[in-house]
DNA sequence: CCTGCTGTGTAACATTTGTCACTAACCCGC
DNA sequence: GCGGGTTAGTGACAAATGTTACACAGCAGG
């Protein structure tokens, strides 16, 4: 499954992507964490899963989702090197059931912190606790964008707000995409997503191919 | 606008509402927090406004509400006594405009803890630390059940959600509500309200009457 | 070059939700 | 008991989204 631990090279990867932690604090993260590797697809997190560690990720991106219990899946943000799963936190904080999915879009790596390290990192390393409360404020907000979008917003206007989004997240005009994808993500169906894509097109926003979409706002 | 500030008292309404609070704590916020009334209807937080302390509610009620550019509402949960404003400690603690707007239900109290005074309280009292953890795991769930309606569930089983949540609220099987608040909580129109809930009442989930929904489910 | 698979386009239709227009029922103060 | 305001019911229609069914284009492998 490609799962590897390492437990080598910990400290250089915090220091390049967690340079805002205190050196007493790397050291630390150094000493009791390990670095678990994700394949491209793989999961993270799943419904109902126990956590025994909260995770940073260190490289690669990840997909978080929402499903419900028919198996629909549903959006909701992306996470990047140097950012940390509110939701494994909150859920290792109270040892409780994940209500998300947490997918790896690419080979990635995950620093993985045991929940029992939480309460000294908390008290003892000041960068530490500014590290998770921005984490908790950051996730907020992005959740509270996706609520923003779903209930005020149409369809067309929270496709051109993923569109973006991707865009920003692959730093590149042309996103590789089929329209299946995008209608999973936002839990519509192909049909509306190539209706309301082809719109855009004429519109002169967007230009379509085969696996790609070409962003021209 | 019946705005008052209390010194008084404060010490008990802490030990009533916030029992879980180490008796130092409870000084240390008696000693530096008033609690301020607001009338019911009074708005406790505005979109864009500015925080120089976070909120616990210690009597009544708060509806925290999403607001889009045209003064769209959307309710996304409820806060009572005992409970605090995690956006208000996210924008306190950045210094950030809130993105959202609270507003009191019925006449309440709310502690005002100034943020100066959150690094002290984070590391130097470990009850306020798993309190504030709490609050931001809660509201984050309370999120995501929110996302969770609109993103799958239809119209109607956002009306069975909505009531279940009132009910538990109000502790209370008859719900004074008119279709027209429940419109605006939901960002729809009344009409569409209204025809689901006659469909609610011919499959014998609730009986309706003139601002009343009686609940029998 | 044929074949089969995946991705896309599109028409027709169903369903859900929103809007408009109007009526009726109720409630309160005079 | 009579207006006037608020609340609710309803039919007709519009718009958005979802569904079904099918055609077709591009590409990869034999």
């Amino acid at each position: 499954m490609g799962i590897t631990i390492q437990h080598s090279g910990v400290q250089q990867l915090l220091e390049s992507r967690f340079g805002q932690f205190e050196p007493e604090l790397i050291n630390k993260l150094a000493e009791h964490c390990v670095v678990r590797d994700f394949d491209a697809d793989q999961q993270l997190m799943r419904p109902g899963q126990y956590f025994k560690s909260t995770m940073l990720i260190v490289e690669g991106g990840v997909k978080i989702y929402r499903e419900d219990q028919d198996g629909n899946e549903f959006f909701m943000y992306q996470l990047g090197p140097g950012d940390a799963c509110a939701l494994s936190m909150i859920c290792a904080t109270r040892k409780e059931q994940s209500q998300i999915s947490a997918k790896a879009i690419e080979p990635s790596k995950a620093l993985l912190v045991p929940i029992a390290l939480m309460d000294e990192l908390m008290t003892g390393y000041k960068t530490w606790y500014y590290f998770v409360l921005e984490t908790y404020r950051s996730r907020f907000e992005e959740l509270l964008e996706v609520v923003d979008n779903i209930a005020f917003k149409s369809m067309d206007e929270r496709i051109e707000f993923y569109l973006k989004n991707q865009r920003k997240l692959s730093r590149n005009d042309e996103l590789a995409l089929t329209h299946q994808q995008i209608a999973t993500d936002m839990n519509s169906s192909r049909e509306v997503i190539s209706r309301l894509l082809k719109k855009m097109e004429q519109r002169g926003m967007v230009r379509l191919g085969r696996n790609t979409i070409t962003t021209l706002f």
